[in-house]
DNA sequence: CTGTTAGCGCTTTCAG
DNA sequence: CTGAAAGCGCTAACAG
């Protein structure tokens, strides 16, 4: 592996200059620049990033803390992590993968201190979150995919899951239903203030009180079977429900299962709409599910490049945005039965 | 952050000293190294990686060669990055993601170049591989999830496909099925060179002919509606077909979808398999998908810790592992038509 | 516009 | 068993 000092031999000028030709740092005459550019490629000569990074104290490397949650990782997340991979690349960055248990502050703070990485991204936060504390406290840079309680001064990119809910909801409604079902994530993440689930939840009630709608809630594993019986209790709580929102993905070939079972179709007698979904897994389904897709892409892109601005020191505004999932009509929602009904008497 | 010069002043030693108890590279007095240690944790040192990198010429980082597949990514290719994530840190590494063209040596040349890297996890990987070529006459460590034409003298880990369609035609065949169809892989996806659809394909042939059975293959692309069509023409080419063999997930859904557009029902009169699959995917579908599931987990892991212990040198024994995916009978497969009209006549 | 040089924080001979 | 010191390859003052 050729050093800069061989460059610098090679092109006749000195190290430094090759660093500062290299890193645009200072001034070189074209003359010079070329030279040593020639003397590079030449030599096949690469900066090594640890030497680079020991003496700038910047490494250009940002990890992205992937949590294992119980809820399991699915198209959404890895999506997450291609495009920040990918849009930390495009900025001339490497992403490292760190996965944690998401509590765990302890993990983080060995990352931390390592030297190793400029900043780091965020996901899966909570709406109190050890990491989070951490990393204010210390002050080292990093972002968050999603948000907290209190996102005072921070820098976070999140969906926005109140918009979301309400653009679902007037869907609905547009189509004559007015006995709703809501399936949220598992207690056991509500109640440890994982966001989506709270925001979510409180849009849910909000909007359904406001619109004079019957509106039912029900919390729900991660699972087929989860997503069977809690329908059938949604059902059984509200008789005249004719439409549910699904907010995880992997409980929703369950719901299908449990209306079919009862006779009904979809989307003539029962409308299904999963929420913070993705296309990929819309389609795979039959009928295919009308989502709210979530903007995964842009997400773990804007949350890496926010991350990335914030350490190039240039832009130091904080700015929390929020984009709500884009609402895909497909062939699980319809008209209410009601609704349906008048027309054909009209 | 406290260098070890601090932690040597605090503990009353040499700074090398320090260096020396933390790696462990010489025998250190027990009473030195406790006090060296509790000087660490008293001032919360964490050796620097970019130095330590640096001197000691290896990073501890590798990278996972993640290419940005038409085929897209799904819930297998997410579990190769989590468990070989998993992996590399239980092994004191860090875990770099690296997302190319596929067939991108130049890409690779750089990150090899950087020195930011002690070595490489290659998925994806062709029968004729740009990338494998080149890391093969670079002498660059690295390991494949995946494996080309001539191995010789290389580490690596996948899937015996062999084995999984023996398996699973051996399943089919026990059902009583005789005629069965395979779909595979998009043809520029095997004209590429691409192992699963190549392997995958001489297997299926050679088991159908030394069974007397009728084989029929036709490739297919990566979505539902690629599904519909592909089994119809299936069943165009082959009237008597039962069974079907899927390569691809994602054409299941479409798969399923035209069987029951024939007004067949499944598993009564068609029996579908999906190979390469996961229990998320299988369980997903309605009805549930018996499947021949990717060892994703093991993959990753394994594919990890061989680069690992190639890079500490020890191990240096070439090996190429393979593992058959495991058979998990669902909803989705049953008897022949012709077998269950047998049984109930006898 | 270009050169010299002192580190960045650690590993690893070379000497005790 | 412990120290001293020479780098690892690069950046960034400091001097022209």
């Amino acid at each position: 592996m050729p050093t800069m000092q061989d460059v610098a031999r090679h092109a006749g000028v000195a190290l430094s200059t090759v660093s500062y030709a290299i890193n645009g740092t200072r001034p070189i005459s074209e003359e010079t620049r070329r030279r040593i550019f020639a003397a590079m490629d030449e030599l096949g000569y690469r900066p090594n990033a640890l030497a680079r990074g020991l003496a700038s104290k910047r490494s250009r490397i940002i990890a992205l803390l992937f949590p294992a949650v119980k809820r399991g990782m699915g198209l959404t997340e890895l999506e997450f992590v291609v495009s920040a991979a990918d849009a930390a690349r495009e900025n001339g960055y490497h992403l490292v993968l760190w996965s944690t248990e998401i509590r765990d502050a302890e993990e983080l703070q060995q990352l931390m201190r390592q030297g190793l990485v400029d900043g780091v991204v965020v996901m899966e936060i909570h709406d109190q979150d050890e990491r989070i504390d951490l990393l204010r406290t210390t002050d080292f840079p990093f972002t968050m995919i999603g948000r907290c309680a209190d996102n005072a001064g921070l820098n976070f990119i999140d969906i926005d899951f109140g918009q979301t809910m309400a653009i679902v909801i007037a869907h609905l409604v547009g189509l004559g239903h007015t006995h709703i079902g809501f399936l949220n994530h598992a207690v056991d993440e509500f109640e440890a203030g994982y966001g989506p689930a709270v925001r979510a939840q409180n849009r849910f009630l909000e909007t359904v009180a406001a619109n004079g709608l019957h509106g039912t809630m029900r919390y729900c594993e991660a699972s087929p079977q989860a997503g069977y019986s809690a329908v059938n209790e949604l059902r059984a709580a509200d008789p005249d429900l004719t439409a549910v929102i699904a907010m995880n993905d992997r409980a929703v070939p369950g719901i299908l299962r449990a209306i079919a079972d009862q006779g009904l179709s979809i989307p003539d007698d029962f409308s299904v709409v999963a929420i913070v979904s993705s296309a990929r897994f819309a389609e795979m389904m039959t009928p295919t599910i009308t989502t709210a897709e979530a903007p995964a892409y842009e997400l773990g892109r804007l949350g890496t490049e926010m991350l990335i601005r914030q350490l190039e020191g240039g832009n130091n505004d904080i700015s929390g945005k929020l984009i709500p999932c884009k609402l895909v009509i497909r062939e699980s929602s319809g008209e209410s039965p009601a609704r349906r009904s008048e027309l054909s008497t009209a």
